[in-house]
DNA sequence: TTACGTGCAAATACTTTGCAGTTCC
DNA sequence: GGAACTGCAAAGTATTTGCACGTAA
C-alpha cells in the first residue's frame, strides 16, 4: 500500500486538528503518525520510537511522548493503561472495545460484550453514578498458549 | 474496639505466614498491619505510612512497601492499580468484585455482577482463553458528585 | 549467634519539563 | 519575525535495591 494511503482520512483529521488548534505540521508528526497509522499493534512508547526511528533516525523519545499526547487529544489514539505498561491503540472511528491480553505471549485480543456494557449501567444506574469511561481487561492465556500448558495455572 | 480485637484472625492469619516462611515479627509489621487492618479505605502506600507513623513515627516508606507485599503474599491484601495510583484492600476472605472510582471525589466503591462474570467466561470460552484474573473498573460521578454537577460530563 | 528486618540513600523505570537551537507560517 | 517544535539533559514520580546496623529467635 502507498504510503499515501495509509490512513489517508486520519492523517487529514490530525492536520484539521493542528490546524484547528494553531499548531505546526512538522516531518517529525507526520513521520510518527505514519508509523502509527501503519502498525496494527498495541503499540508502546519505545515500540513506536523505533518503528519511527527506522525511517528517521533523528525523532528522539520526547517527541514520541508529545506527539502521542496529540494523537489521542485528536481522537486518533487511545492510551490503554496496563499492568506495569502502557499502550496505544487507533481510535479512530473505532467502536468500543475491551482487552484480553496474554501474560504468556503478550498478544493483546479485542472483545466486545453488548451484555457488560448492559450490565454496567444498570449497576451504575442502581447506585445513581454517571458512567464517563472504564477499563476491563482479563488476563489469561490465549488458545494457543493454554494449548502449550501442560496444566493451566488457578484462577485468581 | 480494642487494638488485640481489629483483624484478630488476620493477625493470627498473618503470624503463620511468617513463621511457615521463616520470617520473623518485628514492632513495624505488627504496627503496620493494625493501621492496615483498621482502615476500611482502600490506601494507597502513602495514606498507610501516614497512618502508620501516627503511631511510630519511625516506620519507613521502604518497609511499608515492603510489608504490603507480605501481606499480599499472605492473603490478606490485594493490590489495586488503578489509573496512574496503586491502592491496596483487605482481601481476607472477602468475594471477588470490581471498582468503580468517581471521578469527582476520588471515592471507590465496590461493585459484583454475575452478568458481567458469566459474560466473560463465555467469551473466554468462545476464544479458547484460560482466565487467569481480571481487572475492571468503571470510572464516573457518583451519586453525591453527579448530583453537584450542572450538567454531566459526555461519556469518553 | 545468625539470619532476618530496617531505614537511608542510591538505583530504576517511566514520563514530563526547562532550555537553547531550529522550523514552520 | 515570532510562536511553535525539537532533542537533550535534568527533574519528577513511584518503586526497588544495596548496605550497614539493629533485632528476633
Amino acid at each position: 500500500m502507498k504510503n499515501s494511503n495509509v490512513g489517508r482520512e486520519e492523517k487529514q483529521v490530525f492536520a484539521a486538528y493542528l490546524a484547528q488548534h494553531g499548531l505546526k505540521r512538522s516531518e517529525q508528526r507526520e513521520a510518527i503518525l505514519d508509523a502509527f497509522l501503519r502498525s496494527e499493534r498495541h503499540l508502546s512508547v519505545e515500540d513506536l520510537l523505533q518503528l519511527v526511528q527506522k525511517k528517521r533516525s533523528d525523532v528522539g523519545r520526547t517527541t514520541v511522548y508529545r506527539t502521542l499526547k496529540l494523537f489521542t487529544a485528536a481522537g486518533l489514539a487511545s492510551e490503554l493503561a496496563l499492568q506495569g505498561q502502557t499502550r496505544f491503540e487507533h481510535d479512530y472511528h473505532r467502536a468500543h472495545h475491551d482487552h484480553f491480553i496474554c501474560n504468556s505471549c503478550g498478544e493483546i485480543f479485542e472483545f466486545t460484550s453488548d451484555e457488560i456494557e448492559k450490565a454496567q449501567e444498570e449497576i451504575a444506574a442502581s447506585l445513581g453514578f454517571v458512567i464517563v469511561g472504564h477499563r476491563h481487561q482479563i488476563y489469561g492465556l490465549c488458545r494457543r498458549c493454554a494449548a502449550k500448558q501442560p496444566r493451566p495455572p488457578a484462577a485468581s
